[in-house]
DNA sequence: CAGTGGTCTAGACCACTAC
DNA sequence: TAGTGGTCTAGACCACTGT
């Protein structure tokens, strides 16, 4: 049942085997899974190593404990949404459509105080400044200008923004991506916007600016989008 | 330091020094907190105990941790979004702003399929509908429409919507509120909203589709909201 | 009452980082 | 090599639930 010589941990093993008799009905929504006890006995591990499996599960919402009573299974979310920081490409994917981009606009300029505030930058830091349009399925979805500090990322040029910017930045240069502050607001759309977007005013568009942190805490991103209202819905998950 | 006899969990505790600690610029910004066997010695508790304390705080995001390394303090977010599932009342109040509300709709009716299907209902299962004008500072802020379903709350009436729901159900009702999903868009204002509103069309708004769940995975709650685009955004916190 | 999850101990070995 | 976080053990006592 569990490879104790994997450099898998074991408490991951037992994660996956938990979460597939979950998904093939082998404990029925809303019944107990096997107690603490019960699971370390059948795996033959410590119970610290079986609550840590369970533990990650119950935060992905899969299961839920209930004190004196037991862990039980919890039904699947309606649902499904893209939660996790993820890009433009990365969501579209998710939803079934074929992401595309055109780059309109690259240069290095120095940045407006919100956006030096925003990324935490000292008085003549520089960034970069890059405006591309987003499609789905060939159709315009959004207008997505990204600004990134040019101290972080000293040697980008227009080529490094037609890959996966985030793969870049985890993988090229070993950082760690952790999280991001998302504001999102409605307006009607402005009449460049409306051509770039092929839409005609009055309509509405739905604003969002996203600024995204390293694991040090560092701003190092934002961007701020304007999508189609007729095309896009955002869903997002939230825990009290 | 620690008191040991208190009810307050040890690891709740040691969570609790060391936010202070942080809070008070005892570990500047990006400098290494005492490790974990340091701490354990500290403490004088066992090393496990000491690794939930910090395992919160970098779920918090608060710390991070680096393997070989050391665990560090990251920098505080630029704002401090409203994480987790909240009321409109709760909502307004921490923006610094008084929230009231108006009754405008209150019966039982057979839900649409939508909205039976959202609460995952059987066939003739009826739902509360509940209509509301939220006003922020007495100016109107959104409109809300909520639907319950009567088989899980059988007795409520025009008065119970007047104070805090979430309250009533975890409290009266001892059922805990677990997550919700909620779905975004941006739109143009009707006439009939924009003169509960307020507003004049053309206008944005920002509608907001809330599933809640239980700690079981049942749903118990639809929610549907038309925010004044010119006077609310919506600001999430993002974990990639 | 027996069983459950919540908390806690006092160790251990590993892979990784920095010197 | 010494120190770090990551994983794991084999126990323990507690408060809480259901019978």
């Amino acid at each position: 049942m569990l490879d104790k010589q994997s450099p898998i941990p074991i408490y991951i093993q037992i994660e996956e085997q938990l979460k597939q008799q979950i998904q093939q009905g082998d404990f029925p929504i809303g019944a107990a899974i096997p107690s603490e006890r019960e699971l370390t006995e059948r795996f033959d591990v410590s119970r610290m190593t079986v609550r840590q499996s369970i533990t990650n599960l119950v935060n992905d919402g899969l299961l839920y404990r209930e004190k004196g009573r037991g862990t039980f299974v919890a039904s699947p979310k309606v649902e499904q949404p893209l939660n996790g920081l993820t890009s433009f490409t990365e969501d579209m994917q998710s939803r079934g459509m074929v992401p595309s981009s055109k780059l309109i606009g690259f240069e290095i300029l120095e940045p407006d105080s919100d956006i030096a505030e925003e990324l935490q930058l000292a008085d003549g830091d520089k960034v970069y400044f890059v405006e591309r349009i987003r499609f789905a399925d060939d159709k315009p979805m959004a207008i997505e200008r990204t600004y990134l500090p040019v101290g972080r990322f000293p040697n980008l040029n227009r080529d490094s923004f037609q890959g996966s910017l985030y793969a870049m930045i985890e993988n090229e240069q070993q950082l760690k991506i952790s999280r991001a502050t998302q504001r999102m607001e409605a307006g009607l759309v402005k009449k460049e916007d409306a051509d770039l977007l092929q839409i005609k005013p009055p309509a509405a568009i739905l604003m969002i600016e996203r600024i995204s942190y390293l694991a040090d805490g560092q701003p190092f991103e934002v961007v701020r989008s304007t999508y189609r209202a007729d095309r896009y819905k955002f869903t997002t998950d939230i825990k009290r």
